[in-house]
DNA sequence: CGACCGCTGATTGTCGACCGTCGACCGCCT
DNA sequence: AGGCGGTCGACGGTCGACAATCAGCGGTCG
């Protein structure tokens, strides 16, 4: 994010997977929709093999599934898939907070003004930009650990954790307090608890977001098999 | 790997990335070196778009550094940046054991199995199968969660810290006893333990890796501010 | 009437060529 | 002699064309 040369030759092919990126992650395109090289070339103005690498890199980012001889489509995660990812990144961001001192860590300033920003937006009903304060929320955890390479999985993640979390916000309009509460709760542990409390906190409020999802219907046929 | 569509058109691109990775993974590139498109392409009797593809995958991979508008090298890690991935790898093998039931489950005959087969291999001194054991002993483990997404971002990393080991004990020809010994002891703890147990146990395990690799010197720490 | 089989269109796979850019080298100016 | 600007080679970036392959469709045969 921060790396000062990457500003500088941003490639096309780099321009293009952000572009589409950008879209997949607002929900732009739906899941399961199929995304066609040429089409997608001519409308960005760009040649073929400049929209093939964007597509590769979204596969590997868990965005877009690539049937081989076949075509591209936006990535459908059923709900194990669904589950599985939530619960990897709850074990990264756990493994980033057991490094942090509690209490006294004046990261817990940052984290309740992030809460505050919540509880505003909240109140204005903007499901995007409560997302983007989720993802900051937790960023600062993340980043405050200063591991790198976690932090860079965790955000891998959390993107496709967003595009769901908007898709299923988006249906039903529910929640937005809801979130803001949990998360002051999350500051609240950190104030006074111990790393064993806040990892124990931020489970049930990982839990808590994918059952949301679930219940949402986001997660389209194989919602019919959950236990 | 158990993919069963993955052996059929497996592309031209999917063998140049396995052949390559290999070769790094086997040190017969040395960390640091060239990877120029056009002369592998001629090597591998492919064009170079398909070398360039195989270079992004392995640049996700963090086994390739790709310089834009430069060339790409195999990557050379940092002290820092080894630890990193290092201390990701345990927090995502530590989020899989905590899935696990402890004492009675029937993973821990695999894993003493594993370990058995360590020992008799420490005394043939094959540095190589030493670490695809280590490969497998942790496998065991993270497989036994049932969390594919989780299992493989740690097959990431581990290809890396693979590449890592391999070179370290390379150059000091000690530890395969000590190694087997250690996972013993994991094993042990299995047995007789509980989570809380087994991941101090684990982190201990995974810091005594870095350490080595780091004694051995694989981090030209100094080279890396040398020009 | 249904199942099978080959045609066909759509889409990706692969390639070689041309263009732009970067760093290295070299000669000139101070 | 040292710094600087220009030139050159090397390499990645981008492109359009051609080949391979798959799914769906329509015709045909049992």
């Amino acid at each position: 994010m921060s790396d000062p040369a990457s500003f500088l030759h941003r490639s096309l092919p780099e321009a293009v997977y952000l572009e589409l990126r950008r879209k997949i992650l607002n929900n732009e395109y739906e899941a399961g929709q199929r995304l066609v090289e040429a089409p997608l070339a001519e409308e960005l103005g760009v040649s073929r093999s400049t929209v093939r690498e964007a597509l590769r890199q979204l596969n590997t980012d868990g965005l877009v599934d690539i049937s081989p001889r076949r075509h591209s489509v936006v990535t459908r995660m059923s709900y194990e898939e669904i589950r599985d990812a939530c619960y990897a990144r709850f074990v990264l961001e756990a493994g980033a907070a057991r490094l942090l001192t509690f209490q006294k860590d004046p990261i817990v300033d940052r984290l309740q003004a992030v809460v505050d920003r919540m509880a505003a937006t909240a109140a204005g009903g903007d499901v995007a930009a409560m997302i983007d304060l989720d993802t900051e929320f937790h960023s600062c955890i993340i980043d405050a650990a200063g591991k790198h390479r976690l932090a860079a999985l965790w955000r891998t993640l959390d993107a496709q954790m967003g595009a769901l979390m908007r898709s299923s916000i988006d249906r039903q309009h529910i929640g937005l307090d809801e979130a803001a509460r949990r998360h002051q709760q999350v500051v609240d542990v950190f104030r006074v608890g111990t790393a064993e409390d806040f990892v124990q906190i931020l489970e049930e409020h990982y839990l808590g977001t994918v059952d949301s999802m679930a219940q949402a219907g986001v997660l389209d046929s194989a919602a019919a098999f959950k236990p």
